[in-house]
RNA sequence: GCGCCUGUAGCUCAGCUGGAUAGAGUACCUGACUACGAAUCAGGCGGUCGCACGUUCGAAUCGUGCCAGGCGCGCCA
């Protein structure tokens, strides 16, 4: 719709070129921007506002001369000049709805593209350590990061999900102490309890299974307990696969795959740390101080060099990152995508400077990041801070429990990842309006009630058969409506290449609202005006369709009764 | 002290690659079911867009400086 309007406007350009009115139009494309005020018509332009000063005309005259120049066409229905010289364009009815027949045909591929085996994406989300359940914020990174992954499969992307994670540094090793202590009956308040140990009660279970000599499979590894609660190597094999397959039920349940799980441990295996540092000390890029190596960070943008190797000998962190980052490079990722808590966010000068000087041409920019903010979870207007099994954090699986799969999805990906986010608990229970998942779910369901209740009054009637009468619909409720629907494609595309899902949730509200209040205008089924009421059923189908398509790309389901 | 993020209606938040009278939900008032789902709708109330300069025909949006909050500034991960 934008582009037929934007090819109008190029052709009345070019026309005012050709009468001298405009010296040149090099490099321009008209700016087309969906109203906000319905008295401004359906689409506006500033062009004349932006040609003004070149044309050396005021800039109402200049838009009056456009208008003139804008070749026939039924797509237009009216056109006007207003406040400054926008002109402002009025569709006609026909423009309005005939996205009904698309929506229609297309089915739940309307707004999506097929995907293209050359627009290789890595996406890497969650990557939490195997040191407990999943925190509120991994649910964060799990919702931003699946819908991330959707969007850009729905724009043509082919997207490869990973998980990465440690399973072999301190903290595992804080971790098998932990389970030994609970093993031996230790609790945290003994003397003899290990310094930093874990003191969530999860810790109990899992003594108790590798007690018991328990198997456990979880998606990226099998392991049968030994029991031997003095063997240190088999409690941290056994503990991280317990505890992997703890995270894995709650993304399951929370709907989240992966098609990769990389260990840290692997890097070394494989030698890439290694060479990673190997090649930046032939680079020139590191220096030796104090008995440690330092990378030249500060060549790269970072405020200090970074301690690579430490003086008792292991790596910092970061080197295995950089040798992760730079495998992820060399499986020929040259798009990549982390999503990540924001207070993770000083990796990335480190890890970009570290690829920098490989010399291997990765570019400055890569990879990219979406950082999210912390998360508070509210209940009876008080914070909640603690959860029983975590011991000081509240878990996602006590969000899902709490609330649900769609309520949890859609709060945690419904805000800007940049935003703070506070988590409503008694909201999100909450069974009417004042929750929008049940709003948008609601509209939905509506839909398939009442093409239930159509075929109750006559088999005959069905949304496909209200495509010959589109003619019908002429009221305000039935136009604004299709016109959101037309916009869809461009919420799609425009939260992909923003990498904000959260678009996907506030277009989906006004959506719902839209439809609820066409609803509320007007009677749907008349028996004694079929043509008008196969239509609406058509323009309530598409609704249906693409809020569907919508909840889809959240992850939220779509049910059909409530 | 330095870096990143945030500051918009009582509350939770959109809008931020500059555009017209700043939006939604909630809360608080009024109304609408002998109709297809009232889990809904219609209307009202409510804002110096943290503050101050600047750029611009035009600034919530861009720039600079302040103020406030969050997160980072380890030879931890």
């Amino acid at each position: 719709m934008k582009d037929a309007l934007t090819s109008l406007l190029q052709q009345a350009l070019q026309q005012l070129v050709n009468e001298g009115t405009l010296s040149s139009i090099e490099g321009i494309s008209p700016q087309i921007d969906h109203t906000r005020d319905p008295s401004h018509g359906d689409l506006a332009t500033n062009l004349a506002l932006v040609l003004a000063k070149g044309a050396g005309l005021p800039p109402r005259e200049l838009a009056s001369k456009l208008v003139a120049a804008l070749p026939d066409n039924n797509m237009i229905a009216k056109t006007d000049i207003a406040g400054p010289g926008f002109i402002n364009f009025t569709l006609s009815q026909a423009s309005h709805t005939e996205v009904i027949a698309m929506i229609l045909a297309a089915g739940s591929d309307y707004g999506r593209a097929p995907v293209k085996t050359e627009n290789k994406v890595q996406v890497e989300f969650v990557s939490a350590n195997p040191t407990g359940p999943l925190h509120v914020g991994h649910g964060r990174g799990a919702a931003i990061g699946d819908c991330l992954c959707r969007l850009l499969t729905a724009t043509g992307w082919d997207v490869h999900r990973e998980f990465y994670y440690n399973d072999a540094g301190q903290q595992i090793t804080n971790l098998a102490l932990s389970v030994q202590a609970r093993a031996k009956g230790l609790s945290p308040e003994s003397e003899s309890w290990p310094e930093d140990g874990y003191q969530g009660d999860y810790i109990i279970d899992l003594a108790k299974a590798f007690v018991a000599g328990d198997a456990v499979s979880a998606a990226d590894r099998d392991i049968t307990a030994s029991g031997n609660i003095e063997n240190l190597d088999d409690i941290r094999d056994f503990a991280v696969a317990w505890l992997r397959r703890e995270q894995d039920a709650d993304l399951q349940a929370f709907g989240v795959s992966f098609d990769e799980y990389f260990l840290e441990s692997s890097l070394y295996a494989s030698g890439a740390v290694d060479t990673t540092v190997e090649r930046l000390v032939e680079g020139g890029h590191t220096y030796e101080d104090g008995g440690a190596l330092w990378l030249k960070s500060t060549e790269f943008g970072d405020d200090k060099d970074r301690v690579m190797r430490k003086r008792e000998g292991g790596y910092t962190y970061f080197v295995p990152d950089v040798a992760y980052h730079h495998d992820k490079w060399q499986r020929g990722y040259h798009r990549v995508i982390n999503e990540q808590g924001a207070d993770h966010h000083s990796t990335i000068t480190r890890v970009r400077a570290g690829l920098q000087g490989l010399d291997e041409g990765i570019p400055e920019g890569w990879p990219e990041y979406v950082l999210h903010q912390m998360v508070t979870v509210m209940r009876n207007g008080a914070e909640v801070k603690l959860s029983k099994r975590a011991g000081s954090y509240v878990t996602l699986r006590d969000l899902i429990d709490w609330v649900g799969r769609d309520a949890t999805r859609f709060f945690l990906a419904a805000r800007a990842a940049t935003s703070q986010l506070t988590f409503d608990i008694d909201l999100a229970l909450t069974q009417s309006n004042e929750n929008p998942v049940f709003y948008i779910q609601y509209a939905h369901a509506r839909v398939c009630s009442v093409k239930n209740k159509a075929l109750e009054i006559d088999q005959a009637w069905s949304p496909q058969r209200g495509l010959a009468h589109l003619e019908t619909l002429q009221e305000s409720e039935e136009l604004a409506l299709a016109l959101a629907l037309t916009k869809y494609p461009e919420v799609v595309k425009g939260a992909a290449s923003r990498l904000e899902p959260h678009d996907i949730a506030n277009y989906l509200r006004d959506v719902a609202a839209l439809f609820h209040s066409f609803y509320n205008a007007h009677k749907m089924l008349d028996a004694e005006n079929q043509p008008l009421s196969t239509a609406r059923l058509a323009l309530a189908e598409a609704t249906r369709v693409v809020i569907s398509s919508g909840l889809d790309l959240l992850g939220v389901s779509a049910p059909e009764s409530m």
